[in-house]
DNA sequence: GTCTAGCGTCTGGCATGCTAGCGGCGGGGG
DNA sequence: CCCCCGCCGCTAGCATGCCAGACGCTAGAC
């Protein structure tokens, strides 16, 4: 009922606080906040997306929504029917295999552009992960090690300045962040995990590129092959 | 040269046939004018885009030339400064080497994954770019040769059903294309790329992944060197 | 002469009303 | 009873009007 206007305090900033924060659109407020429900798997693959649902949720117009929902159809995360409906894409093995594809080929590229270029402060902090892997894995703390294996990744990626190819990762990373809940890795798995680590890091700091790209591309591809056990278990998972 | 990616009829007899109807949105036909405006150079880098100037040209609203502008700006072809304006992005010697460790890290493991898988048709279709491309060296007929490297590169991808690879070089590609014009190839490495191209074929068809892993980066390596000695003989015509 | 403050203009961001096309559902005919 | 067809409601797409912020220019003060 609200006739259009200003979104001043009463409207919008309903209960907020007026916050110095960054300048953030509208627009990408809500990017944020579907990608999050996604993520977290509270909209199922295949359910529809109600934009006016949103509108009222987050007291925005439809304006923002849609370019966020643009958004994320162009990162694949929600497919839109024209003129019939925006829906949350299906998971289907075949695009989970094209995106470990993309991220082993991505990922064991930029470990062996890093191999030597590493500053000491990147070296330190990449072993005292590893220590921390190892006390994860010791105490079979999954979550825990799965935060590290993450930051390991991205200790990495970081080292050198890549911004294209770091949004390429993390646009990944959202598509295998829905799979990896149901890829329960097997506990046996985690010491091994960390000795494929262990090889990539000494691979970079050792400033042998090829031995870098080649332990990444090996870890990673254990990653696949336990997707693909995980498929023949479970077909019933994914679409097509 | 050719289009994006849908291999969808082509608009060949517009108002005879009734069925096949384009099913292209205005945002689509907004960036698809915008990116070859781009590309081919009548916009120069840093130059400020005229929304409305745009809507005028082609008689649509502001609304599609947003949505198409926005996408333009999530594949880094532009940037918009809040408030203040949308610029073609400037090409930085930074980003174009980001690009090419990308497509070097993309492409050798697609070759990889190529290696063994390609149909008997595929297989011609290689051989027959690769005498081609040897007839074009020879006529150091340089645009024919450009065109024969970019097939040559697309029948490896479309080997294999890569739709977001595809599309993340596609992107590149784009961004590529823009400082490929500058750098004229010294007509004497015609022969060597072709021997370079002859080499990646070889692995993929005797399915030796490891080598047509490698064979591709070496050849992907070779551009990128280019690249670098005409940064260090021009650096004005680059950013940052 | 220089620096600064204020205003004007230009731009992107947003709200909202309207249109066209797809799908589902119910009624009518076979 | 079943199938087909047309109507209705839904959605994305589009047009348009308004708002707020960022530059730039100019005028006024020091």
């Amino acid at each position: 009922m609200s006739k259009a206007q200003p979104v001043t305090a009463d409207s919008s900033d309903a209960g907020r606080s007026p916050a110095p924060k960054e300048r953030r659109s509208k627009a990408d407020q809500v990017y944020d906040d579907v990608k999050e429900t996604i993520l977290s798997g509270r909209l199922d693959p295949g359910a529809a997306i109600d934009k006016i649902e949103i509108c009222d949720r987050l007291g925005v117009s439809r304006f923002p929504v849609t370019t966020a929902i643009n958004r994320l159809a162009f990162e694949r995360l929600v497919v839109i029917e024209p003129q019939h409906g925006s829906f949350v894409a299906r998971i289907s093995a075949h695009d989970i295999r094209e995106y470990m594809l993309v991220r082993r080929a991505l990922e064991s590229e930029i470990a062996g552009e890093a191999a030597g270029r590493l500053s000491d402060g990147e070296r330190l902090e990449l072993s005292r992960n590893l220590r921390y892997q190892k006390a994860a894995a010791s105490a079979k703390d999954m979550p825990g090690f799965y935060a590290l294996d993450v930051a390991f990744h991205r200790i990495i990626v970081r080292s050198l300045d890549l911004s294209h190819a770091s949004g390429i990762l993390e646009g990944l990373r959202a598509h295998l962040e829905r799979v990896r809940r149901m890829l329960l890795t097997p506990p046996g798995r985690l010491p091994k995990t960390c000795a494929e680590h262990a090889a990539v890091a000494d691979a970079i700091v050792a400033g042998d590129k090829a031995k870098a790209r080649e332990a990444m591309r090996a870890h990673l591809e254990q990653t696949t092959k336990l997707f693909e056990t995980f498929v023949r278990e479970r077909p019933d998972m994914f679409s097509t």
